[in-house]
DNA sequence: ACAGTTCTTGAAACCGCTGTCAAAGAATAG
DNA sequence: CTATTCTTTGACAGCGGTTTCAAGAACTGT
């Protein structure tokens, strides 16, 4: 348990200063090459790390941009987590997680620790934090925010082409022939969920369809949601043949349900999803879906974080979506 | 973009000294209770926060535990992540998590980033980082591993009962009348690999059957090897009714093999994992696996590594697996 | 009323590192 | 050989907290 040498101890071995040693360790200061050699040999030898903590103090920079996210578990946010990180690597800062799961308390606990942290940036990951608390902290600090929209700060959140990418989805059903489809949505809170459903609208009425309120069912984006609102679905009697659902995470719930009802994919029931997680390539059959990666996301948030920092401008692309046909659609059978 | 406020500037307000102001903020002294209003009220005011970083210094403890991890991505790792961050919660101590991405040299440079943040203690999942390395380490901060051995550092590792597990296993697809059941190994670098193997051959030897060579491929834990390693143990051409998999991803790659194969689960084939991922409830069907619940080893180590940061042994349990009975498994077909 | 305690409190030092500043040394110019 | 400029360096003052220390205030008991 010996004490981590400091600055002052590695001077005292290269017989320099203290502050020589530092700009050594900078580098943004002129120093005799004799000299640099010694403190170079000296932080070998005793193997010296300098403290990020003293660093950060003295400098007023942390190098830490906080994540703010909602559950480390879902493979969703993971993806999320490691485009952000992606997205970061060699800018010198890092990434320091924190989780609200869900619940409000949690979440202002989670934020107050990031921000206590002295955090230099933060990207919040969808959540329910309101919209002038982060306007106030994006007055103190660079933000940006994923899944989620922030009035007044919409530069500052990344788009995603949600209506769009169903609309896509959608049509490829209609493609298929098929004419009475069933939309499981997301919370309707969340905007994700209502543009989606809003392509879903569109693509139907575009092709002359009717909306048929009974064909939509409202889930929360969990795979328990899904397969619940397939129940819900089925127990209202009206006919349908292909199921769009607004996330993978619920197709799975659903793909769970139609099978515990004997029910086949593709070829009783369509399927679509929506995210295209890297699980989505393993159902049985592989799932048909919107892509809309999550990689790419959290890559472009940390990028447009990082540009926040350097004082430019956030830039963030809108993220496209594109239909990823696999095996959980069919023609609709005459 | 206003500075932020600072203990001076409490204390100027509530007309007092700065250490009084950090008397009433850690609450180890007495302070006349007039005064700690008076500091409470401006603390309120002022929407201070006390900066972590500066106590972090003063004190010489950064109330951070670094996470040694290697994917932020997978299923299995984000399970481990959530238990480890149930298991810190209500502590004080934060997790901050660096990947090294299964690549030596991220590793090691994600450990430097960790140390260099002055981390209180270490929780090291997976990887290849050197015993040798890490045993430097345990003697600077307490480290406890998870899904990984360390020679020498046996208390601080968590064990799983991976043997036992893959015993019951295969075991439960003997007793179904299954005699011709492969096994899908992981890394064989990897501890938990040899043990489930290890039970694998127990099971077989114990039911008197003889174990064949031709009927074990090895994987490396991912969906795509489970699918390859499938292509292999088909190619071989040695007949099997059983499958088990040394992870739940493996299995999840080899049921989407079998499906291009047009072979039936469980009818054809039975197929049994090892982890339960959340994900293997919503397999199509359900998969049949071996629980060894990761957000319980993951609260574990978080509860052990605090334990240690007490002067306290770790008193690390030993995790005990469990069967899951789910759909892949049938009794052999006449 | 006085000596002896017990509370409270501010000044000052420190945690480890960095930036500023002025001085010393080296190099160049005249 | 002196004047001038450019390097290189150490001393020092923070960064924002915490803790030690000694002093002043407020009690205590006789």
């Amino acid at each position: 348990m010996s004490k981590q040498p400091t600055v002052s101890d590695i001077a005292r071995l290269a017989h320099v200063s203290p502050s020589t040693v530092s700009r050594v360790l900078t580098g943004n200061s002129r120093v005799h090459p004799a000299k640099s050699a010694a403190v170079l040999a000296a932080i070998e030898q005793l193997n010296f790390r300098p403290n990020l903590t003293a660093r950060a103090l003295a400098l007023g920079k942390s190098m830490v941009i906080g994540i703010l996210t909602q559950s480390m578990m879902s493979q969703f946010y993971g993806e999320l987590a490691q485009g952000i990180e992606d997205g970061l690597a060699g800018s010198g800062y890092q990434g320091v997680f924190a989780s609200g799961h869900w619940e409000s308390l949690d979440e202002q606990a989670a934020l107050d620790i990031l921000l206590a942290r002295q955090v230099d940036g933060l990207i919040v990951l969808g959540g329910y934090h309101p919209d002038t608390a982060l306007r106030a902290i994006n007055k103190q600090i660079p933000l940006i925010a994923v899944g989620r929209h922030i009035e007044g700060l919409e530069d500052h959140c990344i788009r995603v082409e949600n209506a769009s990418g169903s609309f896509q989805a959608v049509r490829h059903l209609i493609d298929l022939g098929h004419r009475r489809i069933a939309h499981i949505g997301g919370i309707p809170s969340h905007l994700d969920a209502c543009e989606r459903q809003r392509g879903y609208t569109e693509a139907l009425t575009s092709a002359g369809l009717a909306v048929d309120e009974r064909l939509i069912v409202e889930g929360n984006f969990t795979e328990q949601s899904g397969l619940l609102a397939l129940e819900t679905l089925l127990a209202r009697g009206s006919h349908f043949t292909a199921i769009f659902a607004a996330n993978d995470q619920m197709a799975y719930g659903i793909r769970l349900g139609l099978y515990r009802r004997g029910l086949r994919v593709p070829d009783d029931i369509s399927l679509v999803g929506f995210d295209d997680l890297l699980g989505s390539v393993y159902t049985t059959p592989p799932l048909t879906t919107v892509r809309q990666s999550m990689l790419e996301q959290g890559r472009q948030a940390a990028r447009g974080l990082l540009r926040l920092l350097a004082n430019e401008p956030p830039a963030l692309p809108s993220i496209t979506t594109e239909l990823v046909i696999r095996e959980t659609t069919a023609r609709v059978r005459g």
